[in-house]
RNA sequence: UCGGGUGUCGUCCAAUGGUAGGACAGCAGACUCUGGAUCUGCCUAUCGAGGUUCGAAUCCUUGCACCCGAGCCA
């Protein structure tokens, strides 16, 4: 093994982290943590924390990554996400062993810490109405002012928590807030509330609490409970880490290091789970696996890889400064991973019906094709051949431009692993003038596809036979926004607007290869000349098939005539 | 106006006082039974102004721009 085999990437945090380690800061191996809200499904943003926290746990030996759900909020979470996000990490390529933690197994130590600052007097039962509670906090320029409740004595205090505790007070009656400071220029060090009344039932705790404890008073001891030595985070958090660090010191508990980075936004998507979510409930996209999504479950039914997000979390890098990845990159990465794996088959998403006139009648012959031009392993097989074909329509021009080299009437052009064909007649509709069918010629001798004579054409086009294709339909997507950037500049709620309308396409009569029968759920494979499909894992039927396209390929010719047409349209 | 952050090619990330480099995108070409893949070449950047230094993206001063923060959300 040379060194660049094994040469990790760097970054700023692991940079820290491995001072960290040469400064024996911590006694034990290094231990990560991803710590999830379950409302709502994990996307691209995540992956990349997924890939920062779990990729820096094994990068070290006896690294530790735990998953930890932060469900401290049972009116926004459900089950139903838990086991999503489950399936997402492990699919992702990672194993968090049987340290699957949630933030609701400690609830009771949560509590007795409550306890404790609250007999220590650094803690108090404020009965402010949330209203009063904001505007006692003051603003980023003028200080806040203290509420009237907040010099109780410590048994008044812990009378009214074990009562809120109890039940005995309605939903936003009471809260349990830090005594700090309500002067302080961090408006998270303002008395901050610890618990509310939330008289909700938990998906894990069922009815055995009414009072919650906030996210602030959660996570930190959260970390500090499971040991973890670095926490990953991303900027938001920054201010808020001198709280975490006061109940740290406060509660005198282990005290990981909590490191800030920028998350990761893609352009011609939204990434935040508000808007996600807006975009499920609304009907703007079928669900979060949606294929346009940037879910990891929408992806995944797209037809991208692990190895594909890996590469793209591992290729953006990490970093303080907001920033915005052109999604160009991710196709990128997915190209370069399907190129290599992803065995080629033949379909037409429009098909042109094409007549060979001098091939013999009921004549089938079958061809060599080759699986996988990046893999001699994935082998050869065999395709069918026969006198009536189809082709793509956009393979073939009446009045061909220049720098058009398809099929064109007289022109004579490959059929990929079969024959030289020659257009030799074009059959129209009389009423449309819509081009129904082609009469062509092919030469026997380049069977296979090579001319004993070395005669050279300028294009290969991708075909199949008539009377052997499979029927399918295919849905061809694109981005989500035709925006770069959907977000700038555009309301919250209004955003849907810039929907890109044409991000999905159906295709219903569309041809496949007879290797494709049968082909099952999330089955990948290039379409050649076309792009990566799969096969689609909710829609797709023995008898219907459906595939997705997953990313098309370069597509040089598309981008000539895209140049022309911005010439011509000035 | 307060606190916390951040400013390097179009985009993302490096360079930690010593030749501003890589990737994606773009452009041009070679090759090709996928207008794919591959290969080659080209293009473009240190927020501004001062200073320190033989030498500054990096240090100092100052200005500017952008992001986050006033949930009983996370």
């Amino acid at each position: 093994m040379t060194p660049s085999d094994s040469k990790a990437s760097s970054d700023f945090i692991r940079t820290i982290i491995a001072q960290d380690i040469k400064e024996g800061k911590y006694e034990g191996p290094v231990h990560t943590r991803f710590p999830p809200e379950p409302n709502g499904y994990l996307h691209i943003g995540h992956a990349k924390s997924i890939c920062l926290n779990f990729g820096i746990a094994a990068e070290h030996t006896g690294g530790l990554c735990n998953l930890r759900f932060d469900d401290t909020n049972p009116v926004k979470e459900e089950a139903e996400y838990i086991e999503a996000i489950r399936e997402d990490v492990r699919w992702l390529g990672f194993d968090w062993g049987d340290r699957e933690y949630y933030a609701s197994d400690y609830f009771d130590r949560l509590y007795e810490f409550a306890l404790r600052l609250v007999r220590e007097g650094r803690a108090y039962v404020d009965d402010l109405t949330p209203e009063e509670i904001r505007e006692y906090r003051g603003t980023p320029f003028e200080a806040g002012r203290e509420s009237p409740y907040r010099n109780r004595t410590v048994e008044e205090n812990l009378d009214l928590l074990e009562r809120m505790r109890k039940g005995e007070f309605p939903d936003g009656s009471r809260v349990l807030r830090a005594k700090i400071d309500m002067a302080h220029p961090n408006l998270n060090m303002r008395d901050p509330v610890m618990y509310r009344v939330l008289h909700a039932p938990h998906h894990r705790t069922g009815n055995r609490w009414c009072i919650y404890p906030m996210y602030d008073f959660a996570h930190g001891q959260s970390d500090a409970i499971e040991g973890i030595t670095h926490s990953i985070c991303t900027l938001e958090f920054e201010d808020h880490r001198p709280l975490y660090d006061w109940f740290l010191d406060a509660l005198k508990i282990h005290h990981p290091r909590q490191i800030e980075f920028a998350r990761l936004n893609l352009t011609h998507t939204v990434m935040s789970k508000r808007k996600l979510l807006k975009l499920v409930e609304e009907g703007h996209v079928e669900g979060w696996d949606d294929p346009r999504m940037p879910t990891l479950s929408g992806l995944r039914r797209r037809g991208y890889t692990p190895e594909a997000i890996r590469d793209f979390c591992a290729r953006i890098g990490v970093a303080k400064k907001d920033s915005t990845v052109d999604i160009a990159l991710l196709e990128h990465c997915l190209r370069e991973d399907l190129n290599k794996k992803a065995p080629r088959v033949m379909g037409v998403l429009r098909p042109l019906k094409i007549v060979i006139k001098n091939y013999p009648a009921g004549k089938v012959d079958e061809l060599n094709a080759v699986n996988n031009p990046e893999d001699p392993s994935a082998g050869t097989r065999k395709v069918p051949f026969s006198g009536v074909l189809y082709i793509e329509r956009d393979d073939f021009m009446e009045d061909p431009p220049k720098k058009f080299y398809r099929l064109a009437p007289g022109r004579e052009v490959r059929l990929r692993y079969a024959y030289f064909i020659t257009c030799v007649d074009v059959i129209k509709d009389e009423k449309t003038g819509e081009i129904v069918e082609l009469h062509c010629t092919y030469d026997p001798e380049t069977r296979g596809g090579d001319a004993p004579d070395e005669r050279k054409v300028k294009a290969t086009l991708h075909w199949v036979s008539a009377a052997h294709a499979i029927p399918a339909e295919v849905r061809l997507f694109d981005h989500l926004f035709s925006e770069a950037d959907p977000e700038k500049g555009m309301e919250e709620k209004d955003f849907p607007a810039l929907l890109n309308p044409d991000s999905r396409k159906t295709l219903k009569e569309c041809f496949v290869e007879p290797s494709l029968k049968g082909a099952a759920p999330g089955r990948q494979f290039q379409l050649e000349r076309l792009g990566y499909f799969c096969v689609d894992s909710k829609d797709s039927r023995e008898d219907h098939l459906v595939l997705n396209r997953t990313v098309t390929l370069r597509d040089t010719w598309a981008k000539i005539r895209k140049k022309e047409a911005k010439k011509q349209g000035g």
